[in-house]
DNA sequence: CATGAATGAGTGTTCATTCAT
DNA sequence: AATGAATGAACACTCATTCAT
């Protein structure tokens, strides 16, 4: 058992999705450090170990990695979001298990998360993987509404219900993050208590 | 008092103040536009009207010119925070001025909200910028330490406290934004609702 | 008299002529050497003792640069062409004229010629300027058919008569220069008449 | 007589002389579309039916594989141009014979006649290549001297007459196949009148 | 002070060539 | 011999910065 099971494939040389991975790790390392502003094409292959023209046998450019870097981290966001979601539960016991989701997962990819912040004031984002980010949102309004239903939040706009409890989130994390704050368990159950108070019927 | 007080001292030319405005706000209009990763000093000239080396005239390069603009963004956004602010008031009075500062600055100020944003992450920010951030919130953490004492918020850490409240605000106005959304009085009092229930013993 | 009578203009600064000369000659010179397949923008620069993006000033791109060459060559050979032809002669007369212009040019414009010829095939040059080739021949071609009408030369297909006395001409100048022959007088005087009796009827 | 014969030799596999011909056809068709200054080895290989790498096998370089293809077509053109051709005969009968030989080698080989001509003034051709071009003309100047002997041509030198007589059947050759028209019988016969009125004494 | 053409180091990207399989 | 992913030098082009006017 080999590497080179991988690399060849009834010896057809066949391109390697490790490579890809190092690239993404690459370039997420090089977006949280220097910014999206800062980064270059040579660096990230290089922090990736590859040649400079390897990165464009894996993609057609700069805009085109970014780009697909970006829509891979909102489809693992979005999964990771509703882990252990099944419909049929009251609310509160989904939105807790989605609103840890939500905060686990700006935890443990905290570089994704400063990655697709960065990328919405980017030129380089294209107008589809833009509107990719409100895909995350439909059964989070699905879920709201049930909870307005089953009369335990409050009657306002989802909108209004969402970016409150996702905004503070990642705040949270954020500050945390950089003040190099360690979030353990009792503190992130406060944190649950104030979303929780702030949409409560 | 005209502004050639400022332009001719002595007989001699100095620099205009007025130009810095229009450099700044041109920074600020493409930085929403394409991202800090977007904007050229050519283009930040033209928008402000200006020949490409009359910038280096205010400011010695772009690094400089970004942690100026920063800085100013900072203190102004600062100095709103606490308008109409008065230590000796009761908590939830000084909570509410404080509370429509930060999410009116957010609204009026959008731009330079998105800039100061984009810069955190940036290669261009100097250390001492970066810094600057936290210096907004020890006023901050005063008035929540007499929340504390006063007994009507939750005995948490400040940084929970406070992260909490801005994040969501700053969520909120940058969804309300990009969804052309407007915040009105009754939707701003829901919001203020949520987050005071969140935070309240 | 100085030169900065044509960089400054009423103090403000001007894009300079004399540059994008230095750039056309630069561009042939090159050409004629390494061909269109072997020049850079690099060397076209430095060649013409400028800065790589001082290029970049007066010309978009490198395709932009040679079909901007192409057409300035394409519009005085051309010119040249019919130098001193008059409508009203008899075609012999204005036939030698012409003749001695297009053989002449050759002569003179070596390098423009092997660019033009070069360009033909080449990936840069856009539609547009691939039919601006034809142009040339239209007034040829009505200068043949006069011939014709007065019967000095054969009856046969425009294209036939042009591209047989352009080829001929095309291809001694070539022979010529390549093995360093010089075209004189009676030589000259020779080939006219090889191509007169070639198409006289 | 099989191929096989030249596949395998004592069991060991050889050069393919057929991939050879692929290679040729590939480059000669991309150049004619493309010019010399537009082609890659990959485009080649890919069009050719081969993998990069396999290219390499059969040239050592891009420009050994010009090089190679360049003197193919040379010798091919010289071998075609003295077909049907015995010393003895008369010099109209010989002139008339290598006439069509030129023409039909321009005609039915347009796309190795373009390479050809690209390659003169390209940095790809070898010193030694770039001579082979003459070595076709020995044959002719033996030939015109035999024409000056019998006094059925003028008596100029050789690179006038035989430029005239090659450089105006190329150039009619291009502008029929770039324009579209089809040389026929008594087209080309007009032609060579055109040719032999030129250089009869 | 104001200008904007000029600069050249540094970018994204290409492509001839190599090499492990 | 054949493959095609990998390489990295070299390319077209950009842009922060300078400087003569």
């Amino acid at each position: 058992m080999n590497e080179y099971l991988f690399t060849y494939i009834c010896g057809v040389k066949v391109k390697d999705q490790s490579k890809i991975e190092h690239i993404y790790d690459a370039t997420l390392k090089l977006v949280k450090t220097k910014g999206l502003a800062g980064i270059t094409m040579n660096e990230i292959a290089a922090s990736a170990g590859l040649a400079t023209g390897t990165l464009y046998i894996y993609f057609d450019s700069k805009e085109d990695l970014i780009n697909a870097l970006f829509s891979t981290c909102k489809q693992a966001s979005e999964q990771i979001c509703f882990q252990g979601y099944n419909e049929g539960e009251p609310f509160k016991n989904s939105f807790r298990t989605i609103w840890h989701n939500l905060l686990n997962y700006r935890i443990d990819n905290f570089k994704e998360a400063v990655f697709m912040d960065q990328c919405c004031h980017s030129p380089f984002l294209t107008e589809t993987n833009k509107e990719l980010t409100s895909n995350i949102l439909h059964p989070l309004f699905k879920l709201f509404e049930q909870g307005k239903q089953e009369g335990v939040i409050k009657a306002l706009d989802n909108f209004l219900l969402i970016t409150f409890i996702t905004g503070s989130i990642h705040e949270v994390v954020k500050y945390a993050h950089s003040h190099g704050k360690k979030l353990t368990g009792p503190v992130i159950e406060d944190i649950f208590e104030m979303c929780w108070n702030g949409i409560k019927a």
